[in-house]
DNA sequence: GCCAACGTTGGC
DNA sequence: GCCAACGTTGGC
């Protein structure tokens, strides 16, 4: 099993919308970065996934599972564009912040502290841990 | 609102 | 194939 972290503006698509989706999920569209577009290939069904927030709130709001695997983007007639699906698995009792994760020295080497702008991104099950722990999981 | 980092595009 | 210009993202 291999984990992910998928970030999101709240005003565009809000962890709140991924929970109103249910078990049905929603495709994580509109991704148009050929990195996160690798990474979101690499998918499995039954994966898990960190739901976080950019811009205001910058946190880790919710955890996420992968419920189709890599397909094309209806969003778009590119056929480069692909997506996967994800459905919303529960929320963090405390959200984890960025500011957190960068005050946590385990967490140094995280995508999320080094490279801000990559969309979809491989977490390590050490990293999940520890950031399940400070969200109080 | 600004700016740094990064990715993409297009001219040569 | 290189590199400059440009656009976008996201933290502060």
């Amino acid at each position: 099993m291999q984990y992910w972290l998928f970030k999101s503006e709240a005003l565009t698509w809000s962890w709140d919308q991924q929970v109103a989706k249910g078990e049905a999920g929603e495709q994580w569209d509109g991704v148009r970065n050929y990195q996160a577009r690798n990474n979101m290939r690499l998918m499995k069904l039954g994966d898990r996934g960190f739901f976080y927030h950019s811009q205001d709130e910058k946190a880790v709001v919710g955890v996420v599972e992968v419920c189709a695997e890599a397909h094309p983007d209806s969003t778009t007639d590119d056929p480069r564009w692909e997506c996967v699906d994800i459905k919303a698995v529960g929320p963090m009792p405390k959200p984890v912040t960025l500011a957190m994760c960068k005050a946590d020295p385990r967490l140094a080497d995280m995508v999320l502290v080094n490279n801000t702008r990559l969309s979809v991104q491989p977490v390590t099950e050490a990293e999940w841990k520890i950031v399940c722990e400070l969200g109080g999981l």
